[in-house]
DNA sequence: TCTTAAGCGAGACGGTACGTCACGTCTTCTG
DNA sequence: CAGAAGACGTGACGTACCGTCTCGCTTAAGA
């Protein structure tokens, strides 16, 4: 992983679950910002120089850290219909994207803008392995005349998770779940006038 | 405007500017995050509390610089088609994107991922003028039946600038003017696949 | 006076006498240096500039409220019996160095160590016109043979006032005015031991 | 002692020797109230928080770094014969006193004046130990019959000293060494006129 | 009586220094 | 001898005051 170091040799396991405990809570009672590499330190029992031998940032913490919490949701469902699993996936996303623990995520992702090494350890460690999951499902469905056939498969994914993204980042609206399926008919459908056509 | 104070007596218009200019001037030579309201202060010949006098913060100073700068792409072109005006405006932020000056803007907007204010001021500042102007050009098309009628504008909106703003917060690809037609073609045909229909 | 300026036209009188009871208020409630000349205007309803028009400097004002304050002192009392009327005299300044006033001059005193013009003002204003008193009465008492004649009157001002002002700024012990018998016991009769000798 | 904390475990005795040269050297060059901390840190390759980490205040570091350097001059002499005695003793200060280097313990006890703490230092670090040194030689010439038997040490160390401060710090006249032999005639002999007696 | 120049309150201005916080590295002692 | 504890050099923070300046307004002098 991109935020690993080659040689994890003598990495003590305790103080590395600790250190991802320590930097999850603090983040969480009183947000990143006003999280320091320091406390993350006290509140893990731990030197600060083990943090920073095995992450390059506070930054890089939270992403090793906000993934192992999320890791099982990494799975894209198949049920056969490929918008009810893209309603389901997007449904988790915003779901989390209400909640408290988000604005971590968010605070990291903002972090990441001024932090190239953080954006990529994102992009390599939460992101990219679920747009590939996603991916791969739109694969699918597009083999199996659900979507259509020249559509390209990456602007579909973007398309979709775009808007969430944005709401979640620019602030302008909540993420409630039930605006997936506004977004979801606008995607399918597309916004040009039609004359009646079966479902 | 939100970054401004309600009664600014005896302001010097000198300073401000001066201020406004510099604050923009090191961000583009060494950005956002390594750019001190100090050096500010001493780029543009100014007091740091005359800086802390009218903004609350480096951000909301650069949110008013970004806003001065870009004031003149606020109105939304109108040929009648509204395809080709959505496109046109789009080419712009995205070339606009791709432009080392943006990078402020994205740090910016990186901040505010921890700064409610700034968050706020970035909205009405700049946000949402631009999203009221595509909303205005938006609505007579679907007045003139150019896009469907029970489509909800807001969503429209961000849809269509959704994608872009991912791409250049998350980093996953660049946002070049030749992936605009790409998604604008999904948006206006959508996913579905479809027997032949004129475009 | 030294704290005056050549040219007092126009001055208002009701902003001067606000200004010195404003700066006495503050220095007794917080201290000297506590006490901002910012303070000091707004306390008085008075511009900054008033201030600076009319005083070099904090420590300024306040030796001219505090001369206000003690004109009354500056004579000497004169009974015949000098031993007496420097006793009187004594007990009146160590009385003053034990009131919570005194550590504004205590401070002021202070202050002027680091600020040459202060520390004349002091001279000229506070210490100087009480020294010559006190030299006038010494001298009168040196014709009339109650002290040595081969004694320097400076001296022996310096003598009797050092120890309080050494008390006061060096903190050794407060002033009581009992000490006072001490310090005129050995000044009178000398350290050497002695054959019995007539008062 | 009183400016030193209760524990300096790991304290570099590098910076720490760094910080009282340079706070010594700034103070002569430019006197201490034009003496910033950060210019203390800067002149002694230090960070600033490692000044504040060991001392209170700048005054601290000075009634220190003045003390390392007047360590020697502690000892009280002792030839038997007191008046000398004193007026070696006397004449060293009177001496120091008129140097440029004093004027740094005359600001530092004019800052003194409004911060208890920094007294408290001067008293214990700087005063005392010399006060006890002269009271200790006071009573062996009391016991020797040298001085009067009936007279408070205490009042005699204070009222030798107290004219030297006196003038030092309300700048009625410099300190020479000769008008040491006037205060010790007078406070040897006292005010009161006498028959001629063998000295 | 009417200018007119000043003093005036208010407070913004360019600055300096403050004392604190966090960074990422280095050092010391301890288990 | 690895790791916790935390001191270190660095540098930015946001605040407090400094002494000067720029505003309109009031006020008293002299034309």
């Amino acid at each position: 992983m991109a935020t690993e170091p080659a040689n994890p040799r003598y990495r003590s396991e305790r103080s590395h679950q600790a250190i991802l405990d320590a930097a999850l809570k603090l983040c969480l009672e009183q947000g990143f910002a006003r999280t320091s590499v320091d406390a993350i330190a006290r509140e893990a029992g731990v030197g600060k120089q083990t943090i920073y031998r095995w992450w390059p940032s506070k930054a890089a913490v939270l992403v090793e850290a906000i993934n192992r919490r999320s890791a099982p949701s990494v799975d894209f469902p198949d049920t056969g219909d490929v918008y009810a699993d893209l309603r389901d996936q997007m449904v988790a996303v915003a779901k989390f994207f209400q909640t408290t623990q988000s604005s971590t995520y968010r605070e990291v992702i903002g972090a990441a803008q001024s932090d190239p090494a953080a954006a990529q350890a994102i992009l390599d460690t939460l992101v990219n392995p679920r747009v590939q999951g996603c991916r791969r499902r739109l694969e699918r469905a597009q083999r199996q005349g659900q979507i259509r056939a020249d559509a390209a498969l990456d602007d579909i994914v973007e398309l979709i998770y775009a808007p969430l993204y944005y709401r979640l980042l620019m602030g302008t609206r909540p993420t409630t779940p039930e605006q997936v399926d506004d977004i979801l008919n606008l995607v399918f459908d597309g916004l040009r006038p039609r004359t009646p056509s079966p479902r």
